[in-house]
RNA sequence: CGGGGCGUAGCGUAGUCCGGUCAUCGCGCCUGGUUUGGGACCAGGAGGUCGCAGGUUCGAAUCCUGCCGCCCCGACCA
């Protein structure tokens, strides 16, 4: 099992924004819930967004644009809709400013009412449809796969960095397809690449599965999700793909014809992740040193110091280190030569562990003369003077034997931290203690309710692997099909 | 929207109970010098409507009233 690498005594919220502020990644906006992104949380989130958009491509969809305002009207067409984003919509309703005759300052003007109230979209569906209703009218205009970058703004009432604001980036899928079968085939490509994505990239494992009724998107049939599980043993919805049906096609009356001429509505997908990933991230791999940074997706990859004493030391030490961030680059690694005459060794090595890079090269006079060089690993936080030649394949096999390393520790703690559960009792004792539980379940929304009321735990996920054996629901003894995740969630 | 806490320099804070050289300290910032193998040191310096608006008082960061904002716990959260 790995170790516990947050050892802090305080509280794992203060320990997680003291590490967004310190790794230099976020802060809170002076904007109710909004938060402003720093050039190297933003440089993160790159990374993220390249590596998904090909992924997107790949897989044949293409990106586009819709309008940030969505007319009222739009939303509600969609009852299910309406009802999920209601609660948490911003909505513009005048258009013009003016100075105040008190002097005061400046006030909405009166007269500047629109007829019809705009609503800062929450998610795209209905704006994208309304669309969609214009571009499709035979089989040949499908399917429509198409993606958006895009920010979305929920009125969420308590905000976390990167978990929930009030804005967040984001990108989302909507496609239309000519079938059912066609439609619940691409929900399902979509988790693959999202699954992908997580373990390969951000080297976090997740669990892939269903949402039960109650937790599924509003105005979707079947919403599908990965799950994470955070260090702290509390699960993280890391993305979800949903399987809309026919729900907006009718809401906005997109119809199709086919090869016989027949008229029917078009079946609908969507699917997002957003920059919680980067809170994800931060919470699956970070100790009490900063942040730790999956290699693929670290802005710097290696960073190199010099150390040195006259200008002449530090003229023969870069050329070394110039030397080798050309091989680097040829091998495509992300190297940055900190030469900065106002900082001195010890506090860069302190701010390059805190921001997580993953690899650290030293080289001073000593190194110079002996044609060694010091490499120092940020996951295991152990360093070791090695030969200089030769040095960037070797580092290059590292990193990837780094990336593995974090992957395998992340599964090695979300499987410590899994248990089976058969008893009620047993249940409200482990799940104080955090982590994935394996519960059977009636499959009754009132009983997913109690256990919510009773013990903040939801239902993370109806698992697609995994044990399917039948068994008792653990709290009404009813009939259960196969064991669910259970936990409690950000 | 309920319950609790807080608001003093860019950040973090002392002082508030008991009004009177109280605007404190640390980090950061600027200048100069010495330094540079794990977040340097010395000397000097800049920077504050004490959240906002009233009130009490000879005198308010401190007491009173109202407002604003933030944090935590709930509620809420595909």
């Amino acid at each position: 099992m790995a170790e516990k690498k947050v050892t802090r005594q305080e509280d794992y919220a203060t320990w997680y924004n003291d590490l967004v502020y310190q790794a230099d990644l976020a802060e809170h906006s002076d904007v109710r819930g909004c938060m402003v992104i720093k050039p190297y949380g933003y440089a993160i989130w790159e990374n993220m967004r390249d590596v998904l958009d090909a992924k997107f491509k790949e897989t044949g969809h293409s990106n586009a644009y819709f309008p940030l305002f969505i007319p009222k009207s739009y939303l509600s067409k969609e009852a299910a809709h309406v009802d999920g984003f209601a609660k948490e919509c911003a909505v513009v309703t005048h258009y013009r400013l003016k100075n105040a005759e008190d002097g005061s300052g400046v006030i909405v003007d009166p007269d500047a009412k629109l007829q019809e109230e705009l609503i800062v979209r929450p998610t795209s569906e209905t704006i994208i449809w309304n669309s969609y209703k214009n571009w499709i009218q035979s089989y040949r205009d499908l399917p429509i796969l198409i993606n958006q970058w895009a920010n979305v703004v929920r009125w969420e009432m308590r905000t976390r960095l990167f978990l929930r604001t009030a804005e967040f980036l984001w990108q989302e899928g909507h496609t239309a397809h000519a079938s059912k079968a066609e439609a619940i085939t691409e929900a399902e490509q979509m988790l693959d690449v999202y699954a992908d994505f997580a373990e390969n990239y951000m080297a976090m494992p997740v669990l892939k599965g269903r949402k039960t009724a109650s937790e599924r998107f509003a105005g979707a049939e079947d919403t599908l999700c990965i799950e994470a599980l955070m260090q702290d043993g509390k699960a993280l919805q890391a993305g979800t793909s949903h399987f809309l049906g026919q729900n907006f096609a009718k809401a906005f009356d997109v119809k199709f014809a086919d090869k016989e001429g027949k008229l029917d509505y078009v079946w609908a997908t969507s699917w997002g992740v957003s920059t919680r990933l980067m809170g994800a991230l931060i919470m699956t791999h970070s100790d009490d040193q900063g942040l730790v940074l999956p290699p693929a997706l670290a802005p710097i990859q290696v960073v190199g110091v010099p150390i040195y004493r006259t200008e002449e030391e530090l003229a023969a030490i870069t050329e070394k280190f110039n030397g080798l961030a050309k091989e680097l680059k040829a091998l495509g690694i992300r190297f940055k030569y900190d030469n900065d005459d106002n900082r001195r060794p010890g506090w860069k090595f302190a701010e390059y562990e805190t921001k997580g890079v993953p690899l650290r090269l030293a080289m001073g006079p000593r190194d110079l003369e002996n044609g060694k060089i010091e490499l120092a690993r940020r996951d295991t936080k152990t360093k070791e003077v090695i030969d200089f030649s030769g040095i960037s394949t070797f580092i290059q096999e590292l990193l990837g034997q780094i990336q593995a390393q974090l992957l395998q520790n992340a599964k090695d703690f979300r499987t410590a931290s899994t248990k089976i559960i058969d008893s009620y009792a047993q249940f409200k004792e482990e799940i104080e203690k955090g982590g994935f539980l394996l519960a059977h379940w009636d499959g009754t929304a009132e009983t997913e309710e109690l256990i919510k009321q009773e013990t903040k735990a939801t239902i993370r996920c109806i698992p697609f692997d995994g044990d399917t054996t039948p068994g008792v629901c653990m709290v009404t003894g009813k009939p259960s099909e196969r064991r669910v995740v259970f936990a409690k969630a950000y």
